[in-house]
DNA sequence: ATCCGGGGGA
DNA sequence: TCCCCAGGAT
């Protein structure tokens, strides 16, 4: 039941309607067979795999996924682990803060939803580390239900799908949440089909540089391909520099951490960054975030580690 | 609006 | 080099 001419009503451009169907079975037959995606994977497997894919590619994560679940099965037993242990575990997938909240989200997962991750996008949202994105994400792929899951992958499809713009430009979650709310089938088991669909096709399909639209399940019924692939113009986007920046001294430091066996000399963290008033406040940084304590004798270590 | 890791592809 | 990557918290 498709319209003949999606695009255009009286030769005047209109807004496309994506398929659920056509998205669905081409998720179906082409989407990625990856471990979290598994029949046996509940909340909690969804929960670490969506924590450690906030901007973090999917095959730096696929070893390290495998390795908490074995370890970690449930919120309760990452729960009774010292933090210092989680952050050696959580390695160099970057923003280690993640840990940090995946760890207190597991005792509260433990102590007060009976440690069963919840289904309820509200009660997602107060746990720590869990935002607009996660929250849906769970809800959907864990529990099947209706919510709008919007990433930057579905941005980007979206705009270019429906609106027919080269991208997406800076998010605006209200407008972009009621944007995807709006392509869902009403049905809880298909609205997730769909979430999981558009995901994928921005991921391997509709990419930023090379869309592959020769592959694309859309083919007729997308609106940037029918409007000439016009270029991105909306706002220039923001581009976050790691070199020299505390980021990169902080991840040196904490690199030092990791690789030892307990707390270390301050000495041993001075030797990683020459500048000493960017090395102090990189350190500062660490403590204040809990990534880093100090013990009584003045030595430095990960949290939980004597 | 900024900060927060780290790696890999073009 | 530049840019991107299943974002969240402040």
């Amino acid at each position: 039941m498709r319209n003949p001419e999606p695009n255009t009503v009286g030769g005047e451009q209109r807004e496309a309607a994506l398929d659920p169907d056509e998205l669905i079975e081409w998720f179906t037959a082409e989407g990625r067979d990856l471990p979290w995606r598994g029949p046996d994977v509940d909340g909690w497997g969804v929960l670490v795999s969506e924590t450690m894919l906030q901007q973090t590619p999917v095959n730096r994560v696929l070893p390290i996924w495998r390795e908490w679940l074995e370890r970690w099965p449930r919120p309760s037993d990452l729960a009774a682990a010292p933090q210092g242990e989680v952050l050696r575990a959580w390695g160099k997938l970057g923003y280690p803060r993640r840990a940090v909240r995946l760890h207190e989200a597991a005792g509260v997962i433990a102590s007060e939803h009976g440690d069963r991750v919840p289904s309820d996008v509200d009660t997602l949202l107060a746990l720590p580390g869990v935002g607009t994105y996660t929250a849906r994400a769970v809800a959907a792929f864990a529990y099947g239900e209706r919510a709008p899951v919007v990433d930057t992958n579905v941005r980007r499809v979206v705009a270019r799908a429906v609106h027919g713009a080269g991208d997406a430009g800076n998010p605006s979650p209200k407008r972009d949440l009621a944007d995807v709310d709006a392509l869902l089938p009403a049905d809880d088991h298909r609205a997730s089909g769909m979430s999981a669909a558009l995901m994928e096709l921005g991921q391997t399909v509709c990419t930023v540089r090379s869309p592959a639209c020769e592959s694309c399940p859309l083919h007729h019924g997308c609106a940037w391909r029918a409007a000439g692939k016009p270029a991105y113009d909306g706002p220039p986007k923001k581009v976050q520099r790691f070199a020299g920046t505390d980021r990169q001294v902080r991840g040196l430091l904490l690199d030092v951490l990791r690789g030892s066996e307990g707390p270390v000399p301050r000495a041993s963290l001075d030797a990683v960054w020459s500048e000493a008033a960017q090395r102090d406040r990189a350190l500062d940084s660490l403590l204040v975030d809990g990534l880093v304590e100090q013990t009584e004798d003045g030595r430095f270590g990960l949290p939980g580690e004597q």
